[in-house]
Parts: C-alpha cells; sequence; structure tokens
DNA sequence: TCTTTTATTCATCATCTGATGAATAAATCG
DNA sequence: CGATTTATTCATCAGATGATGAATAAAAGA
C-alpha cells in the first residue's frame, strides 16, 4: 500500500517527444480503417495514449488532422517519374508498375485513408476529381498525339482501370488479385491499360 | 392577425401518408451524399420534415435505415439476366450496357449511397466483397473455359474495370467520361472487358 | 540566470448523437 | 358501434463529439 499514487502530473514530460509523429500514424491508420466522419478525435486520442487536448495542441482541428494525415507522402512528381519521359507505347508497364510500388510503400495507410475519406463525401470527391485531372491525369498523357478531347478521354479510362484495380486489390482485397504478384498484375493489366493509352479506340468511327 | 397558430396537434394525420417512401428517399439522398457514418437520423428527419421518432418508428434504428436504403432495387438475377446466356464472346457489351443502365436507373441513389457506405468503413467493405464474388462475379464468369483459379482471376479483372468506370463516371464524375453516350463508353470500354472474360492473358506463359 | 516557447493535463462548454416511452389522434378491423 | 392498430408528436435520456482556456512543467533561447 504506498498510499497515493504519484499524482498524474501536467506539464511537459522528460526527453524528447513522438507525440506528433504518434498521433499522425494513428489518425493515418483510423481514417484508413474508418473514414472520416467514422473516426473521431478522441478515439485517435486514446489509441494513441494522449489527451485529446493534445491533438488540437499540434493540429488546429480534425480538418487539419485529416488534411496533414493523408497528404501524399510521395508526391505525383516523384512517382511518375520517368513515366512521361517514356515512349507512350511503353508508358502502361511503367504507370502500373508505379502504381503497385506507391499502394505498397508506407504510404499505403494514407492511400487506403484517403480513398475511403475521399469517396465517402461528396465534398471531398470534388477535390480528388480536380487533384486527379490536375497533377496525375496530365502526367500520364502527356505527348499523346490526337486532339485535346480525345487525350482527356485516353486519360480517364486509364483511371477507371488503374483505380478500379486499387480500389479492388487494396480496399476490398478481393482474391486471387489482391495475392498476386506485381509481375501477373503488369502482364494482366498493362495491355489494357496500354489500349486506352494508344490504342485503336473507335473501331466505329 | 389570427391569435393562436393551430396547436400543432400530435396524433395520426388525416388521408393517406407517404412519411415512410418519405423518410427513405430523404435517407437515401443523404447517404448517397454523405456516407453511412456522414449522415444523422436527425439529418434525415429535418430534411423529411418528420419527428426523428419517426425514423425510429418505421425503422428499428439507423442500420437497419441504412440497409433498406441500399437494399439493391434491382437484384442481381434480373439485371444480368441474359448475360449468362450469351456467347461468351460476346458478353462484355452486354455487361457494361447493364451496369451503365442500372446505374441511371432510379436505382442510383440507392447505389452511390451503397459505394460511399461501403468504402468508407472496412467492417462494410467485408459484405461488399463476399456480395460481388458470390452474387455477380460468378454469374459474370459463369461457362467460362479455364481453371477455376483463371476463371476467378478473370472475374477479378473485369471487377476492376467495371467498377472502376462506375465510380469514375458516377461518383467522382470525371469529364468527359460522366457525359460520354452509352454507346460511346462501350465502344471504348467494352473491348478491354472482353480481353479479361476471353482473351489472351499470359502473353509471357 | 531569466524569459519564452513548447508539451502536457484538466475541467468544462454547448451541441449533436441515437434511442425510448408516453401522449394523442386518425385509420382499420371486428 | 367499440377495440385495436398505426401514425404522429413531445419530452427526455445518457453518451459522444469538437472545441476552448487555464494550469503546470520541461525545454530552448536570451
Amino acid at each position: 500500500m504506498s498510499g497515493a499514487l504519484p499524482p498524474l502530473r501536467r506539464g511537459r514530460r522528460s526527453g524528447g517527444s513522438d507525440s506528433r509523429e504518434l498521433i499522425l500514424a494513428t489518425a493515418r491508420r483510423l481514417f484508413a480503417e474508418h473514414g472520416f466522419e467514422g473516426t473521431s478525435l478522441r478515439q485517435v486520442a486514446r489509441e494513441a495514449e494522449m489527451d485529446p487536448a493534445m491533438v488540437h495542441h499540434f493540429f488546429k482541428g480534425k480538418d487539419q488532422l485529416f488534411a496533414q494525415s493523408i497528404e501524399l507522402p510521395a508526391d505525383p512528381d516523384e512517382v511518375l517519374s520517368g513515366v512521361e519521359s517514356l515512349d507512350p507505347a511503353q508508358r502502361s508497364e511503367a504507370i502500373v508498375r508505379a502504381v503497385l510500388r506507391l499502394w505498397e510503400s508506407p504510404a499505403q495507410h494514407g492511400l487506403v485513408a484517403f480513398a475511403r475519406g475521399t469517396i465517402g463525401s461528396k465534398a471531398k470527391t470534388a477535390l480528388l476529381r480536380d487533384m486527379m485531372a490536375r497533377t496525375i491525369l496530365s502526367r500520364i498523357t502527356a505527348g499523346l498525339p490526337g486532339s485535346p478531347a480525345e487525350v482527356k478521354m485516353r486519360g480517364n479510362l486509364v483511371a477507371t482501370q488503374v483505380v478500379g484495380l486499387m480500389l479492388m486489390r487494396y480496399v476490398v482485397r478481393l482474391e486471387p488479385l489482391a495475392s498476386a504478384s506485381h509481375d501477373e498484375v503488369v502482364r494482366l493489366v498493362a495491355p489494357n491499360v496500354q489500349r486506352y493509352l494508344t490504342g485503336e479506340l473507335t473501331p466505329a468511327d
């Protein structure tokens, strides 16, 4: 019976502090599992074993926490580096490989959180749309021949295939697709992406 | 100044009652816009101009309301009717058309709600996975030649393309894809679906 | 050293959440 | 008609939510 436990002291801890990173990591995980609305600040704080007010101290509020949680750890420039410079006829494999690599990097939690949070609400979907159109699709379709309208449509089509692939493999986790190797996925999917990029699209024209 | 307004009487209204349907329609709309967690019972009640307790009266709670809201109005049997009986070599066009038709039917709100609610949370994703594997993919790949493993993979691949297409066209609304006609979408996408169904998948084997 | 910044905790807010039980009135059924 | 079922409203519950401001303590900077 040592009597009074040390009176849970407030004030700064001794030594360095991981708290900020810990909160971020926990938030990423929870946002990835339950989406934006399905995750509460207090839940994040609880699982990170901190006071809820810490979340407000480091981040201004839930919105900012979410924003920082899903901030793409690798920017499109880097992930798609090299794609633009490739001959369009060989671009599809590079795209599929880049995207597979990205989704199996430490960024995965953030990306799933991004997908969940962003598909889950109309307002956030608009963000996704602009982000995709401006930063990703334009890069993927850079230098393609054809009218701007045609090039845009090709970009859209690539998006349907690549986003669908990511969703089924990493979010829904359909088997056997989720367990297939990179090489296998490339072999299966890249040809279809290639048709969207440079193939004949209009057999009826 | 007629003085006291009629003392907001409780008890049953005279005449028939749309209330149940009104709640359902409102719930579908809101779930479609904000997902499951992002929609509250009281919000539904407010927009339907009813007392929140009505929602509990007609549906037992939020979960049941959601379940009834997203209940696929057309069952897969009907939507994909005829697909199974088609020659696999011509199945892709039928699939794409059936899916486009479905998503532009009155079921659209429910489907978007389904997508949002279901992608937004880990628990609900499992439901989606089983539902897809059992009721949809099996129908689409019925009668395909090849090993069961290969057929399953073909089904998965079709899913990546079709789900990606639906997501980009109806949820994210990427342009110009979102505004393209059915014929155009079929022309653009069906060949890729066809490759997944019956095409050469393994140029390296 | 003294001062300022930063990390941590606590107490508390108003608000919204999903839910329940009772009161009332119309419809329906016998 | 009378009894029962159904539709509607109201009052209220306990709990969670996001947020704020103050108290405290260590670190960093002067």
